[in-house]
DNA sequence: GTTATATCGATACAGTTATATCGATATGCA
DNA sequence: TGCATATCGATATAACTGTATCGATATAAC
């Protein structure tokens, strides 16, 4: 009966659904057909998607709105309450923390930290009991590169099981703890090698 | 004699070796297999990788460092300068407005605007004219999502090709343009659902 | 009720990406 | 000078990801 696998990809588009569900003012059924041609993707890719996280699909009518954004939701654990909390509370650390779109994944940054005193930052040395007393799951590093190893190091000593860091270094982290590193400007460098790409063939036709 | 194809798999990981060989310390040679465990990745992976951009590897020696480095630069396009402007000078906006993080790459935020007239902004009424005698060819948008498309429209009127969009919104560009969108909170939820998919499998053991 | 059809679910195929293996060769060292 | 070996380059295989096709079926339309 089974039917798609777990895989990294997929993992990847259902937050795309559940985000184009999400605003999409419309109540009606939808379909994976619909869904593809939205956003620009194979309809068989589409529905092998929807069918791991629902069955509730059915022929003609495709599938409820509400009831597929809340299989996606159930799927990804956006109903379950992560708490994160950010180091570093610079420029990019402020915009984040101030940032209201995570909540609808059920994300909530709960509290920021930074050397230096600051608005509602607290400091450092409470950093260590408050990710602990509060069950800290998720950190946010967004210090600079020089500091980022240690403050790393930090967060290690608490529960936190997932990092998510900004500093252009490759962070060491011990097995169990995840690190998603996100550098801005390598991805923007792609993106602009895909473009000249795309110009040099158009040159060449 | 030709080794390894341009995957979009391969453009993603040059631009790690070069950062990695941008801050490594020492001058030495460089191999695949040292490069592997550096970065964890498979040994193989990573000479056909570097095959893609250079033929000078040596057995038993590697590359010279700087050589390679080159190379990367060379065929990534790092050492054409190219030039962005930013769209919405708010928190995120500034945060990237200011980041002196893009240069190595070749890129550079000339100018920012913004609705409101802040800083160093420009408003928008000189945005065409001046994207069109500046010659840009990068638009970054970071305003609010429902001025997103809006924005991206008139980037549309200029020469711009590439868009780099923080604004959770698809956005409607003519075939020409690229772009690439950033999801911060979908990204994030993204690892969070390793997360827990982590702890659940280290439970079931 | 019957029929037409849009969509689902499943299977088969194709393309992309990663890994394993092996001979060739440049270098270091006896 | 000759031998040992690390690494390269190449080819083969495996895993992952995406696409094409087709029968089954629920619904809409008549
Ligand atoms: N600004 C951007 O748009 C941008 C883009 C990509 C990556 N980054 C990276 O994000 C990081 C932050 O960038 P930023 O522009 O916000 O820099 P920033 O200098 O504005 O902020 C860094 C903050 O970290 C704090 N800090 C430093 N060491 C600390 C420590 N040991 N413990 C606690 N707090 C500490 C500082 O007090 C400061 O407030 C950098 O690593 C940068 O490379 C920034
Ligand atoms: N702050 C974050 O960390 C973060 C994270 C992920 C995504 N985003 C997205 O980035 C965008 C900006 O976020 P922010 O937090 O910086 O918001 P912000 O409100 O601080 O900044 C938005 C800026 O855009 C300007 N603006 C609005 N409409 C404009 C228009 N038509 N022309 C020119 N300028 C215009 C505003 O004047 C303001 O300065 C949003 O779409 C947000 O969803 C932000």
């Amino acid at each position: 009966m089974l039917q798609n696998t777990r895989t990294e990809a997929v993992l990847e588009r259902l937050p795309i659904y559940y985000e184009y569900l999400r605003k999409l003012p419309s109540e009606e059924n939808v379909s994976a057909p619909i869904l593809a041609k939205a956003l620009n993707l194979g309809e068989v890719q589409v529905r092998k998607d929807l069918a791991l996280v629902s069955h509730k699909g059915k022929p003609k009518t495709g599938y409820e709105k509400s009831e597929l954004m809340a299989d996606i939701k159930n799927y990804m654990g956006y109903d379950q309450k992560t708490k994160a909390v950010l180091v570093g509370l610079g420029k990019l650390g402020s915009a984040l923390y101030d940032y209201e779109g995570f909540q609808e994944f059920g994300i909530e940054i709960v509290q920021a930290f930074d050397r230096e005193q600051t608005r509602l930052t607290k400091t450092m040395d409470s950093f260590t009991s408050y990710c602990i007393t509060e069950h800290i799951e998720v950190g946010i590093i967004t210090v600079d590169e020089v500091h980022a190893q240690e403050v790393c190091d930090l967060m290690a000593t608490t529960g936190i099981r997932a990092i998510w860091n900004f500093a252009p270094v490759r962070l060491n982290v011990p097995d169990y703890i995840i690190v998603q590193n996100v550098n801005m400007a390598t991805s923007l460098s792609i993106l602009i090698k895909h473009m000249r790409d795309q110009i040099e063939n158009q040159v060449n036709l």
